[in-house]
DNA sequence: CCGATGTCAGACGAACTGACATCA
DNA sequence: CTGATGTCAGTTAGTCTGACATCG
């Protein structure tokens, strides 16, 4: 619980401080925000928002092996194992031996994981709902666009 | 979405840019990218993104308590505290006790901080003009309002 | 006594790099 | 041998909470 504490009253004066701060500025302190109220929400469910992460690119990819995992999500093999090993404890994805190659192992959701994703993921868009409460669906679409974009040229660039 | 359970992974691989994820999990995304562009941006300066961001707030506001640059940054007292040791010990920043209380120090930038930070803004512009290529001035104002409009949405919520 | 502030101390989550064994 | 993979180990940076003294 780190977003329900007590704000200084100071706050109010910040609230309507409209400074041109820069695009990437903006991106890190909105993420900021957002992660604190993500952590909060996700916490009753018992995951951090990392294995929401990994838990929705599972479902988004499919079965994927570690490696695989680290690049799509773009941190190292290791960081992409510690969670792995995490949400295997929990039983929310599973990790079968690939039968054509005997290092690879996949991993997949198990029903456990879909479900604890899908119950999530009601939390997750409530948080949306609050962050962009004005946006109608073709600006939810732009912004969506915008923000892959964003990502890809990011990702791509300066290897 | 849970249409795409079973593709092979070699289809999987060519559509990941394209999966309708979430504007939350997508925020998440490109901030981590961002984060690691800027760190690599900035680590020639010697700063850190964090110092970056406190930097920026010190001009933007002038000069601030320790307690003030926590509540502003969204960050506790004793965080905001080590990041303002850190930027002292590198000259950025200057601290001075408050004439007219004896507890309070203020913090500004000194002209070596304005400096520093002068120069990091060019590198942070650049990893934006990768960021967001086509994006033209009346876009890019939008797009800062939008993110300014999250960034108070999840922050007034819990007062 | 209270409230806000500054700061020392310890702990934690989440990433990192290094090292090594295994398999095709 | 080489390259990709999985994984153990140690480490780092950035945050947190707890505790305490000081000032008004």
């Amino acid at each position: 619980m780190t977003t329900s504490k007590k704000l200084s009253p100071a706050t109010a004066a910040t609230l309507n401080s409209t400074k041109p701060m820069g695009l990437a500025y903006l991106v890190g302190r909105l993420d900021h925000v957002l992660n604190q109220r993500l952590r909060d929400s996700l916490a009753p469910a018992g995951l951090s928002v990392p294995q929401y992460t990994a838990l929705s690119v599972f479902r988004a990819h499919g079965s994927l092996s570690n490696a695989q995992l680290a690049t799509r999500t773009m941190i190292s093999p290791q960081s992409a194992n510690e969670m792995v090993k995490q949400m295997e404890a929990k039983g929310w994805i599973a990790r079968t031996p690939d039968p054509a190659h005997g290092r690879i192992i996949q991993i997949s959701l198990t029903e456990a994981g879909q479900a604890v994703l899908g119950e999530c993921d009601a939390r997750v868009a409530e948080v949306e709902r609050v962050m962009f409460p004005e946006l109608d669906e073709k600006g939810r679409v732009e912004l969506l666009g915008q923000l892959r974009g964003a990502v890809r040229a990011l990702s791509v660039q300066g290897i």
